[in-house]
DNA sequence: TTCATATATTTGTCACACTAACAATTGGTA
DNA sequence: TACCAATTGTTAGTGTGACAAATATATGAA
């Protein structure tokens, strides 16, 4: 019976997960970097596109509004991040950086790609493209499953 | 420059495993399992162990000592879980299952194997070896990192 | 014995994920 | 025009993760 097995990848892929964030943050905050693993994901991404809404962003970072809302609280707080009013639907806003968030990814980005490198160590671009295959088929395996009763 | 694109993986890593444990904490809020994800991983370990104390049980599960004692707070709090004092120590429990508990483990255990094998759909065994074998290897990459300054 | 050190567990704080409920606004439709 | 369903974003509650610090007990050396 493989059921078992196969059962155990839950237990490595969330250990995993979590050393991976675990180092980052360790790494984040022993370079005073200022922001959490998260926030640094959410000013990358809007340093990558400009004005987005919170929606889009949300989608772009598959993070939930709620937890995106937290977020931005934080980075707004900070001084990164503005939220502008949307000039059409006042329901909602455009993000961008201020001129402290542009320092502050201009300042990271190559630190952080440092920091990612560790990981890799004996590992190869073979093993990447095969870690993305599996992960992405779990992903759409689970994604979209409609519960019903 | 392979920088780049190597770094993505955090994010895919990140992304899949949420969806993974999204997916089952559905699952188990729909069949009414009465615990979290999390919670079960413990009865499960327990149910496999018998009498073991906090700092055994945290390492087997590679959680930290306050999560554990958290999660434990509520596996207790639902009858599922005793804490009976270590007879020479005074320091630490011995943590057995209840009856409860153990019918419980006894309930779920297909349940939740049924639910684990739906992210295998389209992969086979020599996917799940590669993927444990780039798993660990991350994993040992990161851990034990100290950091000095 | 006494004191320093180590170990087991708990508590407090902050951050994030998910659900549910809510307010405000928009846009289609009767 | 007057509804009403859908959308955007927020708030509250619970669970979990990481980290630091506190508490209690144990152990070993002086």
């Amino acid at each position: 019976m493989t059921q078992e097995l196969f059962a155990r990848y839950s237990f490595l892929l969330d250990r995993t997960a979590r050393k991976v964030k675990q180092y980052a943050q360790q790494q984040f905050k022993h370079g005073d970097f200022d922001v959490t693993v998260d926030q640094w994901l959410i000013l990358k991404n809007l340093s990558e596109n400009g004005h987005l809404s919170q929606t889009e962003l949300a989608n772009l970072v598959f993070k939930d509004h709620p937890t995106l809302t937290r977020i931005l609280d934080l980075l707004c707080k900070k001084g990164y991040v503005e939220r502008v009013p949307h000039p059409q639907d006042r329901r909602s806003f455009q993000l961008h950086l201020t001129d402290n968030g542009i320092a502050k990814v201009t300042e990271l980005k190559p630190k952080v790609l440092e920091i990612r490198e560790k990981a890799w160590e004996n590992l190869n671009e073979t093993d990447f493209e095969e870690f993305k295959r599996i992960l992405n088929t779990i992903y759409q395996n689970l994604d979209g499953q409609i519960l019903e009763e």
